[in-house]
DNA sequence: TACTCATGAGACATAGATGTCTCATTTGGT
DNA sequence: ACCAAATGAGACATCTATGTCTCATGAGTA
């Protein structure tokens, strides 16, 4: 067993995603505080404001990516795979959403998987318009750009209070999937 | 004509929403650079950061709000009227959205109005749901929450290049209309 | 021309966040 | 019990954004 305890990492990095979910500006001292954590043992297991940031943004697409294939594993089609795909992700949203704002896009490593996790999207959209599951004259933008935003919208409606994580992902699969159906 | 000269102030203010369009956590150093002016003539026409943003919000909330209303003028449903609203709203989105995340819930003055078109916009989704536009079943916090949702994601489509603002705002009516009509 | 007022530039003080360092204390393994 | 490593607390320096103030300049007006 390593001597670095296993705990006061991950109290930092558990308590930075629900500080910064809930003010993405908060300091590095709200965040150790919420840790139970001194403000220099946070700055030993992170140098920086943007390690930090790296690393939430290294676990949540981690988390994502886990989430969506254990969801989608036993999917008969792209079409249910996106349904199952949604389930999964809105619970995780929180997580996810505040890291946007971040300036991550010029750190490379993190910017090369978050495209490398669009493309797969952008795939994943076009062989489910094959299946006729889309309308495949809608582009593809379009359809990643509103799956993405409606998991925000799922979210938010969760966060207010108004619906189970459950209830709202079942109102985004409606809204995406009947909104963007092929034509018959 | 007054003393001060109008432009100072009008350049202040674009100058501002082009700024914190693209990065909401901008300095007022940059707001002043961009627009042209003096950092200490910005704090002239704006006591400081939430004077300015208040500011902000009001001109963008009546703006948005004077939009709606020239757009639905003519509308002769509450259908048409949220087909003609999107296309009004969506170009204006840039202008809008960085403020969600600005702590102006704490002005009572910027929170109301907020509440008041949010009321309205609620009013307007159940009158389309007795019309049979959207589906009586749906919550009306979901509809409000999709609608905000898409517009943004036009907005973001417009701002890759993917799309002209009339071209998104026909893909978000499009998803939401058909999303949530009400089922025959 | 003389006057008034907004402006630009820059000095200055302040507040908050950040990053480093030290030292006493605690913890976990031997 | 002993030892090495991690931690907490706090001092300290630094940096950036902010807000205030002063003074010289320029534009518009009488």
């Amino acid at each position: 067993m390593s001597k670095i305890r296993p705990t006061t990492r991950d109290a930092v990095i558990e308590a930075a995603f629900d500080v910064f979910s809930e003010n993405q500006a908060a300091s590095l001292g709200d965040v150790a505080q919420r840790a139970g954590v001194g403000r220099a043992t946070l700055h030993r297991h992170f140098p920086g404001r943007p390690e930090l940031m790296r690393a939430l943004a290294r676990i949540a697409m981690d988390e994502l990516d886990a989430a969506v294939e254990t969801a989608t594993a036993g999917a008969h089609s792209y079409e249910e795979g996106f349904r199952l795909s949604l389930f999964a992700i809105v619970p995780l949203a929180n997580r996810q959403w505040f890291l946007a704002n971040e300036g991550l896009e010029a750190d490379p490593e993190i910017a090369a998987a978050y495209k490398a996790s669009l493309d797969d999207l952008r795939r994943d959209v076009e062989a489910a318009k094959k299946e006729g599951a889309f309308d495949a004259g809608v582009p593809t933008d379009w359809i990643v750009q509103a799956y993405e935003n409606l998991v925000y919208a799922a979210w938010s409606l969760v966060r207010s209070g108004e619906a189970t994580p459950k209830q709202a992902a079942e109102l985004a699969w409606r809204t995406l999937s009947q909104g963007l159906k092929g034509q018959t």
